[in-house]
DNA sequence: GCCACGTGTGGGAGCGCTCCCACTGCGTCT
DNA sequence: AGACGCAGTGGGAGCGCTCCCACACGTGGC
């Protein structure tokens, strides 16, 4: 027995519109929320709609229309195993739920090398989706500004530089370094070496400044000394570490630019034998999973991941729905979450 | 000034046809790779295209054909809790880079409640993918069987029971328990116990099939106070790691059924001045990051997370490209990954 | 009473493809 | 030699929508 598996029993529109005794015109409008409708037809309808049980059919609608309804998420690939991986997921969770109240598709592209990449630049090309959110850009990641040269609205995820020109929604990363420090100096630290992430990203740069600022407003000197480079991996913050403890073995205090680094410094604590927290207290950012389960449970800045996702996607929506020429920006704050590691 | 935001100017089947000097079917038949066009016209189409850097409009190709190039993959919200995150995230890495290399778009839907649910389902109806990627359902969840009733193809993640319908890709999860059973017997372990996932999940039946097989192959008893039934989270493992202790003091190993139950029972263990490995001795399953942070690093089972979302995505495309009657189903083996909790 | 207007409506004309039928040549079989 | 097949081809007819023009009605002003 052969299935057909492709069911042509599908109601459309024009058959709506017989049922209801009105024009296809009329339907559509009804369909698209359309103010020129009489209740009386409006009515008509929706009963029709609703006996048939009809669903526009999306691919006729990107093809008559110019929208498409759906929307892409896109994640280089390189980035996804720097950061915490959880990072990604609750991203992907308010996105989601966001982007589901609107009855958007969301489209997820994961690019991890030129190839793709310059697939997705086609894709995009091709008119495939409304508007592209983008995740953990580099400084000098030029697909913003592509995307934004084809007309298609963008939302970033943090920013590439204190003036980016594309909207984005980040969070108060000076804040998580300074509440940071001041939690740290508040406990009676004086010697608080951070370790960063890379340079080039604005986001590693903002929490090094919140981390000066946090030790001014504790009347503490900055000392170049207790600054060490990391990139965000285990192992950055290990060598990090080493680096610290070997030019300022008198530190009692680590700002980790992230968890995981905080995670490879406290490796490196415990093999130099120092205890956490009693010789050097120890605090990271991103309140992850590894943080919870780290020995001592590791003190951190909570970032609201899910909210950043949900708030990228109402703003995408925003701009789809009226194209400003002004680039909306927010800056979600942070959150210190206190446990046994300071 | 207003923007345009709407380039018509990319080349459609018809210009490509013209420059090419042939007809609009000759066009199609290149694109889509029919073997019924001569080497000439395919190269004056092929360097057409090229000139044009035509790219095909998929709306209008989802219209006029059935096909629509995109793939859903289904994470139902409740259990994205419960599993270890990054499990996720693997999965997704493994689709999507299946699908990229097939050219198909990845729609990803996170379902949190019956209306999502419901839309969903609604969504499939409107033929609006070519078929369905399901990850982690429950022994109960009709969604499976409603998507093959659409008549469109369907993989999961994982068996809701031996007797599965459905095409599946699934991890062997009985040998999972009995290499962790086998790997604490084998360093002196005598009353091995267990915390299991939820045993409404086949996975968790599964792991503890394993752990009880294991046991009878060491030539160790099996012993009902030995076991205790978890449900995946930390503080499920805690409370089936307090259950074992006053049930079973003497016990001297434990196989968790997962990385976070171990977390939790390596949490209990701890204020219960128990030391591991030297007291007792822990094994997880997935081994994810917590694996990796816990102190002693976790001795976990490794699944291939990301080889079982390629071939998902592989099983999948397959049954698109050949509707066959026969579902496919594949076990992909574990790995037993030491470290010194055990 | 006539014109101008605004509101609500029907339906034609596509959007850019795929499907498929009809047609042309040419080689092959009787 | 004629009949037949078949590979290769062109192009008509949609797929199910949205857009927009045209038109039927009011209603108000002069």
């Amino acid at each position: 027995m052969v299935v057909s598996g492709r069911q042509t029993g599908r109601p459309t529109l024009e058959e709506v519109a017989a049922r209801a005794g009105v024009g296809r015109g009329t339907v559509s409008r009804v369909i698209n929320g359309s103010p020129r409708v009489s209740e009386q037809a409006k009515a008509a309808v929706d009963r029709a709609v609703a006996e048939l049980g009809y669903v526009p059919n999306r691919a006729a609608r990107a093809l008559a229309g110019s929208r498409t309804d759906a929307v892409a998420l896109v994640i280089p690939e390189t980035e996804a195993r720097l950061f915490a991986e959880p990072y990604f997921l609750d991203i992907i969770r308010g996105v989601s739920a966001e982007l589901a109240d609107a009855d958007k598709q969301l489209l997820l592209t994961l690019i991890r090398s030129d190839k793709e990449r310059q697939r997705f630049e086609q894709y995009l090309a091709a008119q495939r989706v409304d508007g592209v959110l983008l995740v953990s850009v580099h400084a000098d990641d030029p697909l913003p500004d592509q995307v934004r040269a084809l007309g298609l609205p963008a939302v970033l995820n943090g920013r590439r530089s204190e003036a980016e020109p594309v909207a984005y929604v980040d969070s108060d990363n000076v804040g998580a370094g300074r509440s940071a420090v001041a939690h740290l100096a508040g406990r009676g630290r004086r010697r608080i070496a951070t370790v960063t992430g890379p340079l080039d990203m604005y986001v590693a740069r903002c929490r090094l400044d919140g981390y000066r600022q946090g030790l001014a407003e504790a009347g503490l000197a900055s000392d170049a000394a207790l600054v060490a480079t990391g990139d965000f991996t285990e192992e950055g913050g290990r060598r990090a570490m080493r680096e610290l403890l070997a030019r300022t073995p008198d530190l009692d205090a680590v700002f980790a630019a992230s968890d995981v680094m905080a995670a490879g410094a406290r490796g490196v604590l415990r093999e130099a034998g120092r205890r956490v927290p009693e010789d050097v207290a120890l605090v990271g950012v991103d309140d992850s999973a590894v943080a919870r389960h780290m020995d001592p449970p590791l003190t951190s800045v909570r970032q609201p991941i899910e909210e950043m996702g949900r708030t990228m996607a109402r703003l995408l929506l925003q701009e789809i729905g009226i194209a400003s020429e002004e680039q909306p920006r927010r800056v979600l704050p942070t959150e210190l979450v206190v446990r046994d590691s300071s």
